[in-house]
DNA sequence: GTTATACCATGATTTAAATCATATAAGCGG
DNA sequence: CCGCTTATATGATTTAAATCATGGTATAAC
């Protein structure tokens, strides 16, 4: 096999790869080592990378398209945890731990990712441990974000719960959000029917402008303050 | 001062340090090094460690008591992310992203705690890789939980979270919990009522016995079983 | 081009849990 | 030992959001 072929592969793998924080500050003989480790792999809109409880064989990063996490309550509805772009880490709470994975991964666009198999990415991880400080950042934020989400649905009402969803995702995305209103309900921990009522109250004050199944966000300073609960008179 | 003395003194805290997952790999020399650091406090039942927004400039280690992570909402109510207990880690979602603490710390009984300065912890770290990859363990299975109770509390009818918030207390601390009503309401996310229904019925089905202030869990099988949700005949 | 499906929308009704009210008992502090 | 505070408990009422029902439109698939 000519070696310009092969070259090619490596540099679009590792340009991926050195795309995604954890691995940015590599130079590049270690960008083609993990290279040489990642295998690429390619999921239609809809299907399934792994399943909440499958074996944690497999670190992930989505090269290109979206994909979300998710979990079901014990009546089967679902709820999404997050989304993830290109060049971020997936699926790496059950990996370090040696425990399945707590969630479910699906692609919601045509998606190609890039999988690295957990011992070689440990062993990488062993000699690299400016990685797992990036890690351990990574973790950290999504922690942050979770203890957050928690405080919100134990104790805000779901308007605000709404809003808030809707700051997390353009803070991540900014103004375009390619979500259905049946994704931000999910994501929120309401219903359809309650996230259609939010929203059309936010196209009628002049907040977003939608269509179907993206929302641009046009006053982000009038969300934040129903973001902020129930006015205190 | 007399070598003894001091050695009294830094093996008390090396102790305490060795005790924690996260340096329980360690050597001798290195626990010391670590001791030399930490910095030994003490507080009563019911004062803050620090607040939410605070910067974070110490990492924590519980020595002796017990400590309750926790938010707010916008109307005040009071919502527990978790309780730490001796040799636990604390505080230290903030300190690897340089970011304020997401949440407050309170002792919940009279507390010693070990405090080591970020900056010398991130030196620490930069020389002992094998106790990042331990703090990534510990941050993974934080987050799986969390998202497990983000999952609950989205979808989920609040006796589930209740049977739940039990289950997850006593795994950790064995069948005996040390919390009133009000605080196993506010880790579950409902009201001191709901609360004190619920666990009034499982007096009155022999699942657990309760002192005030204190529940022990006779029939865990039970619980479980009230965990799983609404029988679905 | 047509049909089917998915998404957005609105209205009416139901319900789970919160809220409010009140009472009793246990434990702590002086 | 007494008084006060906190914790547990129960009942009635309210309410936020879910659920159910129905309809219209846009988009995708054939």
């Amino acid at each position: 096999m000519a070696k310009g072929y092969i070259d090619l592969q490596h540099n679009g793998k590792a340009e991926i790869i050195k795309q995604s924080f954890i691995f940015s500050g590599l130079g590049r003989d270690e960008l083609f080592e993990l290279a040489n480790l990642a295998i690429e792999r390619s999921f239609r809109a809809g299907e399934f990378i792994f399943w909440e409880g499958d074996a944690p064989d497999l670190f992930y990063i989505v090269a290109e398209g979206q994909v979300k996490a998710l979990k079901h309550s014990s009546s089967g509805k679902e709820f999404i945890i997050a989304f993830f772009g290109p060049a971020e880490i997936f699926g790496e709470v059950a990996v370090f731990e040696n425990k399945p994975y707590p969630a479910s991964s699906q692609a919601v666009t045509d998606t190609r990712v890039l999988a690295i198999e957990v011992k070689d990415f440990l062993s990488f991880l062993a000699s690299h441990p400016q990685v797992a400080l990036r890690i351990i950042n990574i973790l950290g934020g999504r922690l942050r974000e979770a203890q957050s989400r928690l405080r919100d649905f134990a104790g805000e009402r779901v308007e605000q719960r709404l809003a808030r969803t809707l700051l997390m995702l353009s803070s991540k995305l900014g103004p375009t959000l390619p979500f259905t209103r049946q994704e931000i309900a999910d994501m929120a921990g309401t219903t359809t029917e309650t996230a259609i009522r939010f929203m059309s109250r936010l196209k009628d004050g002049g907040i977003i402008r939608s269509v179907r199944g993206k929302t641009i966000i046009l006053d982000e300073n009038k969300l934040k303050l129903l973001s902020e609960g129930p006015s205190q008179v």
